[in-house]
DNA sequence: TGATATATACTCACATTGAGTATAATATCA
DNA sequence: TGATATTATACTCAATGTGAGTATATATCA
């Protein structure tokens, strides 16, 4: 990945190509799920065409053709033009997109879908903190030791604290991004040594990807546990009928958090997104739920899904 | 698959140009304003030099050489590829940008800085509802009777009534590209009807932009209105130093609404966004108020600068 | 039968928010 | 000089929203 950025004579100033990264989720038996390629080993991505009409079209045929997914929503992440994002000394314009579907439970084990927290471990807390988040912390900690500058240790401590919750502050799980970035920057990650040589601080526990592409997929997943705040796009997920704690299960999956289940339903029904099917669940333990499916009609209605989601503070 | 590497030779079939795009706000006096060229008809936009480190530095050197200005905040807000950005054949790929800046008096008058209002009259709210809003939705309404079905009838009524906050629905300053985009649907803007012919239906009030410039515009003050809200980036358009009631009316501005003043106060103090100077503001009619300034420290551990504002009702 | 698991209804304390009243401190002008 | 306008700032209050918990209903399974 040398990018020499030279430009030749034969090349126009303007010569670029343009890559388009997907982050398409589902979520498949309460397990947040993103579709990979070469093992896990990077986001699916491909040219844009030039005979494409928009690059939001361009996404979609590709997409669906490639993995065979209707793509129920999709929204524009970020574009990049680093100078490193070149091949033989073409500079690429890459433009990343969130995308969700359904859920496929046929291709649920096969392909590409891989849970997300295989990548990052620590930013599940549905069972609570994770086991080895305390020792992240300490090398974090050590990290912002070895800090030069007293103004610049000072930094690296409180945005530390804030990114993870220490002294009493809340964990917060959109924060995923700055907490890749603190672990990217402390070299505890594999990507922060690639081309470096002699940095080999132990690794934090989680499986990396291509180029920046794990950035990507965190920038994709903070964007997710952002938008069900206040949109209701967690039914874009969702099976046409559905019982209630199905919906929690599926927004705690991308949450990485549990909610206050009778709240929750409480936030549902008076936004009135759902309504009844008439069926009930196949019994799964309990007593059987009833099926609900989701009110179309109601998105542009409804900005909001709830200000907040009814967390649980434990 | 950029994973798998890229195997073309030939440049030209993914040639494109990239062009930078953006929207750059001040707040003069109270007044909401947008950076133009061309006499108000155009948003300063530039070629992505080769050269560039990223996009954000090309954004930031260009601007800030072409107007003097430093730019204080700078967001990506989307990028474009639609078939009909082409240039001699050549493909043109458009990142637009939201960039905040200081306010400065010398060049208030001359220069491109246009009041963004006069782009949109009918989304300033301050002074209560605009008198011509009435003869806009009266023509909204005339348009959605010219459905061909039904069902696109009643969808359309649906999305003018959402918009326009009719039926006792509340005004959302939001929602101000939905309402640009019905105007343009309905062929009430200069744009919609450029190119085509014998489309002469009487516009509706308020300047017209070249290319899909007053779009982007539209979505820059969508953004930045919703950001507002749980975001301190208000002080990025603010002097070093202010009175409270100078940070309420550029509040005021951009949203376009009047908030409660008392209530706006508290919001500021609780979350001790600002703190005072000491000194206090010229007087300028009543009682002096005391100057404040930004708490620059704590804008990474306020996530929030309040769920939302404290927004008047009438 | 009772242990267990899920569904669902309701209550309650507390924080947040929208709105308004009251009072203080200045400038302006008749 | 004093009335009036204008802005600043401190409080109060009702309505609503939010986090948390209790209670009860309806299943399965040992």
């Amino acid at each position: 990945m040398t990018a020499t950025g030279r430009q030749s004579e034969d090349i126009p100033a303007h010569a670029f190509a343009a890559d388009l990264i997907a982050v398409l989720v589902a979520v498949t038996a309460g397990r947040p799920r993103v579709m990979t390629i070469d093992h896990g080993a990077a986001l699916p991505s491909g040219p844009f065409a030039h005979d494409e009409r928009s690059l939001q079209s361009g996404l979609r045929t590709w997409v669906e053709r490639q993995t065979g997914h209707r793509l129920g929503y999709v929204e524009q992440l970020y574009t990049f033009a680093d100078r490193d994002r070149a091949t033989n000394g073409v500079r690429v314009i890459s433009i990343s997109y969130l995308a969700l579907t359904r859920e496929n439970r046929e291709e649920a084990g096969k392909s590409g879908w891989l849970d997300w927290y295989s990548y990052f471990p620590w930013e599940d807390h549905r069972s609570g903190a994770p086991r080895h988040l305390p020792d992240i912390v300490a090398r974090l900690r050590a990290w912002t030791k070895a800090a030069t500058v007293p103004a610049q240790r000072h930094d690296r401590l409180r945005r530390v604290a804030i990114s993870f919750g220490l002294d009493g502050r809340p964990w917060n799980e959109e924060l995923i991004l700055q907490r890749y970035e603190l672990l990217y920057e402390a070299a505890l990650v594999a990507e922060a040594s690639r081309g470096r040589r002699g940095a080999d601080a132990p690794l934090v526990s989680g499986q990396s990807m291509a180029f920046d592409h794990r950035r990507i997929l965190a920038t994709g997943i903070a964007r997710l546990r952002a938008k069900i705040k206040y949109r209701p796009v967690v039914f874009e997920l969702m099976p046409p009928s559905f019982t209630l704690l199905e919906l929690q299960h599926a927004v705690e999956a991308l949450a990485g958090r549990l909610v206050h289940k009778q709240n929750f339903r409480r936030l549902i029904e008076q936004q009135e997104l759902v309504e009844e099917t008439g069926a009930m669940a196949a019994a799964t333990g309990g007593r059987p739920a009833k099926l609900f499916r989701f009110r179309r009609e109601v998105v542009d209605e409804r900005a909001v899904i709830g200000t907040k989601l009814p967390l649980t503070r434990a």
